[in-house]
DNA sequence: TGCATCAATGTAAACCTTTACATGTCGGAT
DNA sequence: ATCCGACATGTAAAGGTTTACATTGATGCA
């Protein structure tokens, strides 16, 4: 249509009466101008409303300033939170923030290797846990890569996540105050590394406090509603029953704690249910689980700030930077029952 | 480092022995190129492991093929979803989805602005239900833009949104075929137009059944939890009590409940609730929450396909496109009390 | 044979910016 | 008076692509 064009450097140099490298100095390296002509430049800016042109300057400069960020699943509300992170830290920072998921699908990260092969994105940012992009993309061929909530098995990246060890710590600690000492952990082994390591912060715990954990104690679930309830059922049976559950996660505590109402017993009064990652529904349960609130716009600053350094040509060493979460206490954990059931 | 810098149309062409007009031409325009050095090019190309420079491209042609996306809250589940389906779309046309958040601090969208006028944009979606940029910023100015979930005041814009009305008109319908005469409607009248259609969808929806609303029986609150529940109350103060409260979002509707639950009534034994909205809490009040699905991810998909086909050169004149959302059957809609409370 | 037409390809300009290098000017030191 | 250095500014190249226009060669037709 009639879109007036916007300005271009020429249009200020002309306005201006200067040369458009002069222009170009005036914004980017302003001590190299004489007072008079910056103010005649910016003048000039003023009222043509100039812009860089980011794709010529891209082009010049040979790079950009767009992240690409690529997460499995966009919906997770997980992801959201991270996301305003890294959007923040990348805003301040003058970057620009793209997005792709790939819906699970390995192959559909390829498309979106297009944005950083272009050079339409400098840096990227990873949710999944592996490379997306295949094994034929070598890492020499990725820009300065971070990841953010896993590790990268794949080898040599940095990433920024949550410190699961600590935050199960900080759980287990929280039971033993409470005056628990019998503790049931229900986990997951099977998928996330994280996972695992808030096993071991339940078991670097209870040893430390001079309770080796029992190994009957220790249950494997997938991290479902149903296997916090399965869990449960099993140690119902063989009537080996604690008086805390810690549970590796939220889903996993509901399905718990669904499972002691169905048998009549009352949250924490019978048995104490802790959680972790405190999703939303975290708060409405009955009654609201005490977890561990995962740090998420912290992380994604982090994870952005950590790469806008490597964009500046920091040391690229490999780095691990984990957020210490906190405890979110609630009402599901009480002082451990005095009597039989 | 040593990043083997990537392949530009210069390589191929020396690789495939013909010129980089020629290679451009294989590759946007192939009918123009004969049979043997179309196959000679595809080859170098694979060889050497050539995109396009997606900067050189956008500069060479004047547009880009990033699609700005600003929302008031990246946070907002609403959000996640609906972007869900705009990254889809987009994807499937080859576009990147560049995303910015205003924190519903209207200068915030300034910043944003950035990416417009420098080209890096080429078209805009916008979730706000207001031009974030200033009265300044003439609507000529901006490229192609898409509102979703609100319509754009400042006018002119197309967008895509929710039928909220219809939406109402389920409920109501819902509630009226379950056997209820006397129906409540908790609303609010401030902010968001698409509270308003609601309202509207509930007194068509009575109207044309012959019930035609009592005055009383529409409430005003403000969108909350809290709200709900102080309209409840009222009610009960008035001794005007219906059988049935259809509240305009969900929130709204789990005060009501819990109000009721407050002094001893059941849902839906003895009233009825009806929210809008879906929100991920709905499935898990106490009863599960009937209500109206919010089609996300169906928004973002058509909004972005209506983005993409004004950018294909269409024709800009305004449309509005409605979504019906559809009803969602749980638990808290049953038969009106048949005695006295 | 000569000429017009057409298909296939090449040449070079343009998009807008940044920056190395060249130019010019001025003040101060010799 | 001459020269040098510092400073301010201008000139022009380069970055990778697309495409209007020019060129080439071949084909068809008179």
């Amino acid at each position: 249509m009639s879109q007036p064009v916007s300005a271009t450097i020429e249009d200020v140099a002309r306005l201006a009466q200067v040369s458009i490298a002069t222009v170009s100095r005036a914004i980017h390296t302003p001590e190299k101008v004489s007072q008079s002509t910056r103010q005649k430049v910016h003048q000039a800016i003023a009222i043509t409303g100039y812009t860089t042109n980011a794709m010529a300057r891209g082009l010049r400069l040979g790079r950009s300033n767009m992240i690409l960020v690529v997460a499995p699943d966009i919906g997770d509300p997980n992801f959201s939170h991270i996301l305003m992170g890294l959007e923040n830290e990348a805003r301040a920072h003058g970057y620009g923030i793209l997005i792709g998921h790939t819906q699970n699908e390995p192959l559909r990260g390829m498309e979106y290797l297009k944005f950083l092969n272009s050079g339409q994105a400098a840096g990227l940012i990873l949710f999944t846990g592996t490379l997306p992009f295949g094994h034929q993309a070598a890492t020499t061929q990725l820009p300065p890569t971070v990841g953010v909530f896993e590790p990268i098995f794949n080898g040599g990246i940095s990433y920024v996540g949550v410190d699961d060890l600590m935050g199960a710590r900080k759980t287990v600690d929280h039971l033993l105050s409470a005056g628990h000492r019998s503790i049931a952990f229900i986990g997951e082994n099977r998928t996330r590394l994280a996972y695992q390591r808030r096993r071991e912060g339940y078991v670097a715990g209870m040893s430390e406090f001079g309770i080796p954990p029992e190994k009957h104690l220790i249950l494997d679930g997938d991290g479902t509603v149903e296997s916090g309830r399965a869990a449960v059922e099993l140690l119902f049976m063989r009537d080996m029953l604690p008086t805390a559950f810690m549970c590796v996660n939220d889903q996993t505590a509901v399905g718990a704690m669904l499972a002691l109402s169905a048998r009549g017993y009352q949250v924490p009064r019978d048995f104490s249910v802790t959680g972790f990652d405190d999703i939303p529904q975290a708060s409405f349960t009955n009654p609201p689980l005490t977890t561990i609130r995962q740090p998420r716009s912290i992380i994604g600053r982090q994870a952005m700030a950590l790469l806008i350094e490597r964009l500046g040509g920091a040391a690229a060493e490999e780095r691990e930077i984990l957020v210490v979460p906190d405890l979110v206490v609630r009402s599901s954990v009480g002082a451990p029952r005095q009597r039989p059931l």
